[in-house]
DNA sequence: ACACAACTTGGAAATAGTTCCATAAAAGGT
DNA sequence: ACCTTTTATGGAACTATTTCCAAGTTGTGT
């Protein structure tokens, strides 16, 4: 249980330096040294004292995640992707759910938890209306994901273009063209505008494919199914079908198509639909939807902070992730 | 910045063992030496390396806490009253959102934070499905907060006692009375079953009154506000006034609220309603509600954790707290 | 007033790592 | 083959705290 770096020295018969070079992936280790250490590591079930890393080497290897909500799929997709990524850089994560400017402060203050870590991630639209400046005050290393920031590293997902390729996809349907856009009830300083830019890109295609939207075929929900079941069966029963419906989230797409089996409308010719995210089950339920890399977003924001907490103190840098468009039988594909 | 006990020793002309000693309340401290050692670390704006604390004192000083969902009102307070208690005992505590049986064993399992923490704050009513000796396969002390579990120190509301209060209270009024519980469409492992108790104490008490509750006066929605107005539309659309209703979530309550309003009923007098929680806003509505005194129940888990913290031994212990019924304009009281 | 117990206190040792420095070994150049 | 440079390694020093032990101080009972 108790072992040290001292136990795995002797047994791999180096001095305790080369040890803990080895745990540090210090170049100037010969291949064959550091095997042998590993291997005594291996034998022993060695796991270094985390807080003796701490203490002896100024940094805390704990990152902490600064979220707005957790316990929606993207959020918790984004943080498997984040946590797994820093643990295999040996940094540990701890959560900070953001409710409230005024629990924002109290995190970065003082000596709690989030004061201890090196650094922060950070899922926020708009941080200039939280600070003036646009800067978190605190002296860490940030990187921004799902959003975007000129002071610090940023990933983000291309929402507009997401919407842009649900437009061109259904303007070359027949029948009329709908959307159902949602809004978050939240702190409205920590409110998203990706649906709303998802939207925006949708309905530029629309113009440009000559079938411009309707303002009165724009609908809006609060992010649950029972909602999207209520918007969803207003359009269905009103609309002469075929109708082509954009949801700007699966979760609202999910409820279309609960709706159209109940009216018993054929899902593909009399209703189309795509939704954005494609979560796992999109493609259990046949739904076309524009694919987002919500882990490989999480991962990259990681990689970007790691590297901060490494040593590298270039200009902030940006990450585009494109979306891509999966045609399913909801859109009318239905393939092998 | 890096200020040391070293320099807080020098500028209070004590030895590091005497300020160290301050810092863990040791007993063996003449109050009037405590006094001096207290104003320079004062003075200095020392803030000891909990690091160094860990690798020295064999202590990590952070609870880990369990939670299923953080977002919800109930979830949030809990958490501040936990935080804000462990603060006081200068421990720090760390998230983890519970989503699926998966992410808890990778919480538990070995070098992750939670592992490394001294102790666990669990939010969960059912461990015993989860694992079937109901115990956590884990060392460290567990506290089990809004929930009830023989083999851990459990705080809990008496929820049940709390339905029995509302049902006395409705039982008294005339006109036909109804209620609407909670469904929560998480994981089902980790469901919980605090709405069920409360409809149990209410129906109990109802029918102690002589006047049971019908089968079909009893409704179901998730937890949201635009269910909760459903729900409560469809009660007072076809109910004839005046009419009762016990709401198992202030939330719920609202959703009759605002529906009432809609329907311009007389609330107090033509619809009376009983929420559960009295959340902050609920004076302000004028809402009447079954008190918990959430804040209180996070303090005690906190304070029981600290306690076997600290070296106590002793059997598991379950604190209950009981629920309070606070009778405001919904049902009529209209006072000051 | 004195012996003995109880309480305070300073400081060295201990905690489990990282890092620096001196030295040894390997590699490279002529 | 010899000198120089680079790479690899052991081990002491260091990190900021806790804890233990010995010594000093205070208090109590007779």
């Amino acid at each position: 249980m108790k072992l040290t770096i001292q136990e795995v020295a002797e047994k791999a018969g180096v001095g305790v330096g080369t040890v803990s070079r080895v745990l540090n992936n210090h170049k100037s280790v010969r291949p064959e040294t550091r095997a042998r250490v590993q291997a005594a590591m291996n034998e022993l079930g060695f796991v270094p004292n985390p807080h003796a890393r701490r203490v002896a080497g100024g940094k805390s290897y704990t990152v902490s995640i600064i979220l707005q909500v957790i316990g929606t799929e993207f959020y918790l997709r984004l943080l498997n992707g984040l946590e797994k990524t820093l643990e295999t850089h040996r940094y540990d994560s701890a959560l900070f759910p953001l409710i409230g400017r005024e629990r924002l402060e109290r995190y970065l203050n003082s000596s709690t938890l989030a004061y201890q870590s090196d650094g922060i991630v950070m899922a926020t639209h708009n941080l200039g209306e939280l600070y003036p400046d646009g800067k978190l005050p605190t002296r860490q290393p940030v990187v921004i994901v799902d959003g975007q920031n000129p002071n610090y590293d940023s990933v983000y997902l291309d929402n507009r273009f997401g919407g842009e390729l649900a437009g061109k996809a259904l303007s070359g349907f027949d029948g009329e063209i709908y959307a159902i856009s949602v809004h978050q009830d939240i702190d409205e300083v920590f409110a998203k505008t990706v649906f709303d830019e998802r939207i925006e890109g949708f309905t530029a295609a629309l113009g440009e494919a000559g079938r411009p939207l309707l303002e009165t075929h724009v609908s809006t929900v609060s992010f649950n199914l029972d909602n999207a079941r209520i918007a969803a069966r207003e359009i269905l029963e009103n609309a002469t079908m075929p109708v082509n419906i954009f949801a700007t989230a699966d979760l609202v797409a999910l409820g279309v198509l609960e709706e159209a089996a109940r009216l018993q409308l054929e899902v593909g010719r009399e209703v189309r639909v795509i939704g954005f995210d494609d979560h796992p089950w999109s493609a259990d339920r046949g739904l076309s939807s524009v694919h987002q890399p919500v882990e490989a977003m999480g991962a990259a924001a990681a990689e970007l902070l790691v590297d901060r907490l490494s040593g590298y103190d270039g200009a902030p840098r940006k990450v585009r992730f494109e979306p891509r468009l999966i045609e399913r039988a909801s859109t009318g594909h239905w393939s092998e």
